[in-house]
DNA sequence: CTATATACATAATTCACTTATGTATTAATC
DNA sequence: GATTAATACATAAGTGAATTATGTATATAG
Protein backbone atom coordinates (compact mmCIF):
# COMPACT_ATOMS: atom_id res chain seq x y z
CA UNK A 1 0.00 0.00 0.00
CA UNK A 2 1.12 3.59 -0.93
CA UNK A 3 1.17 6.59 1.49
CA UNK A 4 -2.18 8.05 1.57
CA UNK A 5 -0.49 11.55 1.45
CA UNK A 6 0.63 10.97 -1.90
CA UNK A 7 -2.59 9.80 -2.87
CA UNK A 8 -4.37 13.37 -2.04
CA UNK A 9 -5.49 15.29 -5.05
CA UNK A 10 -5.13 12.22 -6.98
CA UNK A 11 -8.98 10.86 -6.59
CA UNK A 12 -10.72 13.18 -8.72
CA UNK A 13 -8.21 12.41 -11.59
CA UNK A 14 -8.55 8.56 -11.21
CA UNK A 15 -12.46 8.70 -11.01
CA UNK A 16 -12.17 10.61 -14.44
CA UNK A 17 -10.11 8.82 -16.23
CA UNK A 18 -11.17 5.17 -14.85
CA UNK A 19 -14.87 6.46 -16.15
CA UNK A 20 -13.43 7.28 -19.20
CA UNK A 21 -11.67 3.80 -20.15
CA UNK A 22 -14.37 1.84 -18.42
CA UNK A 23 -17.65 3.72 -19.18
CA UNK A 24 -20.61 3.96 -16.86
CA UNK A 25 -19.95 2.65 -13.21
CA UNK A 26 -21.37 2.34 -9.79
CA UNK A 27 -19.40 3.22 -6.94
CA UNK A 28 -18.32 -0.53 -5.38
CA UNK A 29 -17.07 -1.19 -8.83
CA UNK A 30 -14.56 1.34 -9.35
CA UNK A 31 -13.00 0.71 -6.19
CA UNK A 32 -12.60 -3.23 -6.89
CA UNK A 33 -11.57 -2.09 -10.11
CA UNK A 34 -8.82 -0.03 -9.27
CA UNK A 35 -7.97 -2.51 -6.18
CA UNK A 36 -7.09 -4.71 -8.99
CA UNK A 37 -5.50 -2.82 -11.76
CA UNK A 38 -3.03 -1.39 -8.88
CA UNK A 39 -2.41 -5.09 -7.35
CA UNK A 40 -4.27 -3.36 -4.20
CA UNK A 41 -2.02 -0.85 -3.64
CA UNK A 42 -4.59 1.42 -4.35
CA UNK A 43 -7.70 1.07 -2.09
CA UNK A 44 -9.96 3.63 -2.68
CA UNK A 45 -12.15 4.59 0.84
CA UNK A 46 -15.87 4.80 0.71
CA UNK A 47 -15.63 8.46 2.81
CA UNK A 48 -13.60 9.70 -0.01
CA UNK A 49 -15.33 7.85 -2.89
CA UNK A 50 -18.59 8.67 -2.34
CA UNK A 51 -18.37 12.40 -1.22
CA UNK A 52 -15.92 13.00 -4.29
CA UNK A 53 -18.53 11.58 -7.02
CA UNK A 54 -21.39 13.97 -5.65
CA UNK A 55 -19.33 16.83 -6.00
CA UNK A 56 -17.94 15.75 -9.53
CA UNK A 57 -21.68 15.09 -10.44
CA UNK A 58 -22.84 18.44 -8.63
CA UNK A 59 -19.97 20.19 -10.94
CA UNK A 60 -21.59 18.66 -14.08
CA UNK A 61 -18.65 16.10 -14.72
CA UNK A 62 -20.59 13.19 -14.14
CA UNK A 63 -24.33 12.52 -14.88
CA UNK A 64 -25.80 9.33 -12.69
CA UNK A 65 -28.43 6.78 -13.46
CA UNK A 66 -30.30 4.59 -10.24
CA UNK A 67 -30.78 1.39 -11.32
CA UNK A 68 -32.62 -1.34 -8.68
CA UNK A 69 -31.03 -4.28 -8.69
CA UNK A 70 -33.57 -6.75 -7.34
CA UNK A 71 -34.02 -4.84 -3.72
CA UNK A 72 -30.95 -3.37 -3.86
CA UNK A 73 -29.83 0.37 -5.58
CA UNK A 74 -26.94 0.89 -7.35
CA UNK A 75 -26.21 4.25 -8.51
CA UNK A 76 -24.13 4.31 -11.82
CA UNK A 77 -22.19 7.22 -13.20
CA UNK A 78 -20.91 8.36 -16.75
CA UNK A 79 -18.84 11.18 -18.18
CA UNK A 80 -20.23 14.08 -19.05
CA UNK A 81 -19.10 15.74 -22.24
CA UNK A 82 -17.77 18.56 -19.99
CA UNK A 83 -15.99 15.22 -17.71
CA UNK A 84 -14.25 13.89 -20.90
CA UNK A 85 -12.71 17.12 -21.61
CA UNK A 86 -11.67 17.88 -17.85
CA UNK A 87 -10.44 13.84 -17.57
CA UNK A 88 -8.23 14.42 -20.28
CA UNK A 89 -6.67 17.81 -18.94
CA UNK A 90 -6.41 16.04 -15.63
CA UNK A 91 -4.29 13.08 -16.83
CA UNK A 92 -2.39 15.69 -18.81
CA UNK A 93 -1.63 17.85 -15.37
CA UNK A 94 -0.90 14.75 -13.71
CA UNK A 95 1.78 13.40 -16.25
CA UNK A 96 3.20 16.99 -16.09
CA UNK A 97 3.82 17.24 -13.05
CA UNK A 98 5.14 13.26 -12.61
CA UNK A 99 7.81 14.73 -15.42
CA UNK A 100 8.90 18.18 -12.89
CA UNK A 101 9.18 15.95 -10.04
CA UNK A 102 11.24 13.12 -12.08
CA UNK A 103 13.22 16.02 -12.91
CA UNK A 104 13.36 18.02 -9.12
CA UNK A 105 14.20 14.67 -7.78
CA UNK A 106 16.50 13.33 -10.24
CA UNK A 107 14.91 9.96 -11.16
CA UNK A 108 13.82 8.04 -14.27
CA UNK A 109 10.75 6.32 -14.53
CA UNK A 110 10.90 3.30 -16.38
CA UNK B 1 2.54 26.28 -11.82
CA UNK B 2 1.27 22.98 -11.05
CA UNK B 3 -1.90 21.96 -8.89
CA UNK B 4 -1.12 22.79 -5.39
CA UNK B 5 -2.82 19.03 -4.72
CA UNK B 6 -0.45 17.10 -6.42
CA UNK B 7 2.20 18.77 -4.39
CA UNK B 8 0.62 17.20 -1.01
CA UNK B 9 2.43 14.81 0.53
CA UNK B 10 5.88 15.54 -2.22
CA UNK B 11 7.11 18.45 0.51
CA UNK B 12 9.21 16.15 2.66
CA UNK B 13 10.77 13.92 0.02
CA UNK B 14 11.76 17.11 -2.22
CA UNK B 15 13.26 18.44 0.75
CA UNK B 16 15.26 15.81 1.88
CA UNK B 17 16.01 14.45 -1.84
CA UNK B 18 17.43 17.85 -2.60
CA UNK B 19 19.46 18.29 0.53
CA UNK B 20 21.15 14.49 -0.56
CA UNK B 21 21.81 15.86 -3.78
CA UNK B 22 23.10 19.13 -2.65
CA UNK B 23 24.40 19.33 1.02
CA UNK B 24 23.63 21.89 3.34
CA UNK B 25 21.28 24.52 2.81
CA UNK B 26 19.07 27.17 3.79
CA UNK B 27 15.69 27.27 4.34
CA UNK B 28 15.56 30.24 1.32
CA UNK B 29 18.16 29.41 -0.67
CA UNK B 30 16.21 25.64 -1.19
CA UNK B 31 13.28 27.57 -2.26
CA UNK B 32 15.51 28.82 -4.97
CA UNK B 33 17.06 25.69 -5.89
CA UNK B 34 13.88 24.07 -6.29
CA UNK B 35 12.45 26.70 -8.70
CA UNK B 36 14.93 26.69 -10.60
CA UNK B 37 15.26 23.08 -11.19
CA UNK B 38 11.58 22.85 -11.83
CA UNK B 39 11.71 25.68 -14.50
CA UNK B 40 9.41 28.03 -12.03
CA UNK B 41 6.82 24.94 -12.09
CA UNK B 42 7.25 23.76 -7.88
CA UNK B 43 7.44 27.09 -5.74
CA UNK B 44 7.52 26.11 -2.42
CA UNK B 45 5.71 28.77 0.10
CA UNK B 46 7.26 29.58 2.80
CA UNK B 47 4.35 28.83 5.29
CA UNK B 48 5.13 25.15 4.21
CA UNK B 49 8.99 25.37 4.40
CA UNK B 50 9.77 26.37 7.45
CA UNK B 51 7.43 24.10 9.47
CA UNK B 52 8.29 21.41 7.25
CA UNK B 53 11.96 21.95 8.01
CA UNK B 54 11.21 22.50 11.61
CA UNK B 55 9.28 18.83 12.25
CA UNK B 56 11.87 17.43 9.88
CA UNK B 57 15.01 18.83 12.54
CA UNK B 58 12.32 17.68 15.21
CA UNK B 59 12.28 13.82 14.19
CA UNK B 60 16.12 13.40 13.96
CA UNK B 61 16.68 13.84 9.80
CA UNK B 62 17.83 17.10 9.68
CA UNK B 63 20.21 18.77 11.92
CA UNK B 64 21.39 22.55 11.40
CA UNK B 65 23.81 24.92 11.99
CA UNK B 66 22.85 29.15 12.25
CA UNK B 67 25.46 31.23 10.61
CA UNK B 68 25.22 34.95 10.89
CA UNK B 69 26.11 36.61 7.74
CA UNK B 70 26.87 40.19 8.63
CA UNK B 71 23.83 40.84 10.60
CA UNK B 72 21.60 38.47 9.16
CA UNK B 73 20.66 35.10 10.36
CA UNK B 74 21.28 32.04 8.15
CA UNK B 75 20.17 28.73 9.29
CA UNK B 76 21.12 25.60 7.65
CA UNK B 77 20.01 22.44 7.29
CA UNK B 78 21.65 19.14 6.50
CA UNK B 79 20.69 14.89 6.52
CA UNK B 80 21.83 13.72 9.64
CA UNK B 81 22.56 9.54 9.20
CA UNK B 82 19.21 8.79 9.51
CA UNK B 83 17.68 11.61 7.37
CA UNK B 84 19.85 10.04 4.26
CA UNK B 85 18.49 6.67 4.56
CA UNK B 86 14.61 8.12 5.15
CA UNK B 87 15.52 10.20 2.22
CA UNK B 88 16.20 7.02 0.16
CA UNK B 89 13.30 5.43 1.15
CA UNK B 90 10.81 8.43 0.28
CA UNK B 91 11.73 8.35 -3.16
CA UNK B 92 11.54 4.57 -3.65
CA UNK B 93 7.86 5.05 -2.48
CA UNK B 94 7.34 8.16 -4.58
CA UNK B 95 8.74 6.12 -7.98
CA UNK B 96 6.43 3.09 -6.64
CA UNK B 97 3.39 5.28 -6.39
CA UNK B 98 4.06 7.27 -9.89
CA UNK B 99 4.45 3.54 -11.39
CA UNK B 100 1.46 2.48 -9.78
CA UNK B 101 -0.43 5.31 -10.76
CA UNK B 102 0.96 5.01 -14.66
CA UNK B 103 -0.82 1.77 -14.79
CA UNK B 104 -4.16 2.97 -12.77
CA UNK B 105 -4.33 6.18 -15.32
CA UNK B 106 -2.60 3.96 -18.56
CA UNK B 107 0.17 6.91 -19.10
CA UNK B 108 3.32 6.28 -20.23
CA UNK B 109 6.27 8.73 -18.42
CA UNK B 110 8.80 9.53 -21.27
C1' DC C 1 13.94 56.96 -0.42
C1' DT C 2 11.29 53.51 -1.84
C1' DA C 3 10.56 49.03 -3.69
C1' DT C 4 12.34 44.57 -4.16
C1' DA C 5 15.03 40.74 -2.68
C1' DT C 6 16.83 38.21 1.07
C1' DA C 7 15.82 35.49 5.33
C1' DC C 8 13.55 33.86 9.06
C1' DA C 9 9.05 32.64 11.67
C1' DT C 10 4.20 31.57 13.15
C1' DA C 11 -0.98 31.91 13.36
C1' DA C 12 -5.44 31.34 11.09
C1' DT C 13 -7.73 29.01 7.79
C1' DT C 14 -8.84 25.60 4.17
C1' DC C 15 -9.95 21.21 2.42
C1' DA C 16 -9.10 16.53 0.86
C1' DC C 17 -8.61 12.94 3.03
C1' DT C 18 -9.17 8.96 7.10
C1' DT C 19 -11.79 6.92 10.49
C1' DA C 20 -16.05 5.86 12.35
C1' DT C 21 -20.70 5.03 12.02
C1' DG C 22 -25.14 3.90 9.97
C1' DT C 23 -28.50 1.36 6.91
C1' DA C 24 -29.73 -2.52 4.11
C1' DT C 25 -29.46 -6.65 0.89
C1' DT C 26 -27.18 -10.92 -0.64
C1' DA C 27 -24.06 -14.76 -0.40
C1' DA C 28 -21.22 -17.92 2.10
C1' DT C 29 -19.93 -20.61 5.95
C1' DC C 30 -20.41 -23.34 10.19
C1' DG D 1 -30.82 -21.28 10.57
C1' DA D 2 -27.47 -18.25 12.41
C1' DT D 3 -23.61 -15.68 12.04
C1' DT D 4 -20.07 -13.66 9.12
C1' DA D 5 -18.43 -11.57 4.90
C1' DA D 6 -19.37 -9.24 0.74
C1' DT D 7 -22.09 -5.96 -1.72
C1' DA D 8 -23.83 -1.12 -1.94
C1' DC D 9 -24.95 3.21 -0.57
C1' DA D 10 -24.28 7.44 2.60
C1' DT D 11 -22.67 11.04 5.99
C1' DA D 12 -20.39 13.06 10.19
C1' DA D 13 -16.30 13.85 13.05
C1' DG D 14 -11.59 14.38 13.17
C1' DT D 15 -6.80 14.87 11.11
C1' DG D 16 -3.04 17.12 9.02
C1' DA D 17 -0.49 19.10 5.29
C1' DA D 18 -0.97 22.61 2.81
C1' DT D 19 -2.37 27.99 1.64
C1' DT D 20 -2.88 32.59 2.98
C1' DA D 21 -1.83 36.24 5.90
C1' DT D 22 1.02 38.54 8.90
C1' DG D 23 5.19 39.90 11.32
C1' DT D 24 10.20 41.08 11.88
C1' DA D 25 14.53 42.55 10.00
C1' DT D 26 18.61 43.38 6.76
C1' DA D 27 20.54 44.27 2.05
C1' DT D 28 20.31 45.95 -2.55
C1' DA D 29 18.73 48.49 -6.72
C1' DG D 30 16.62 52.19 -9.13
Amino acid sequence: MHSPELLKGTLQTILLKVLKDHGKMYGYEITQWVKELSGSRLLLTEGALYPTLHKLEAEGLLKTETVMMGKRVRKYYALTSQGRSIAKDRVTEFVDFIKTMSTVLQVHID
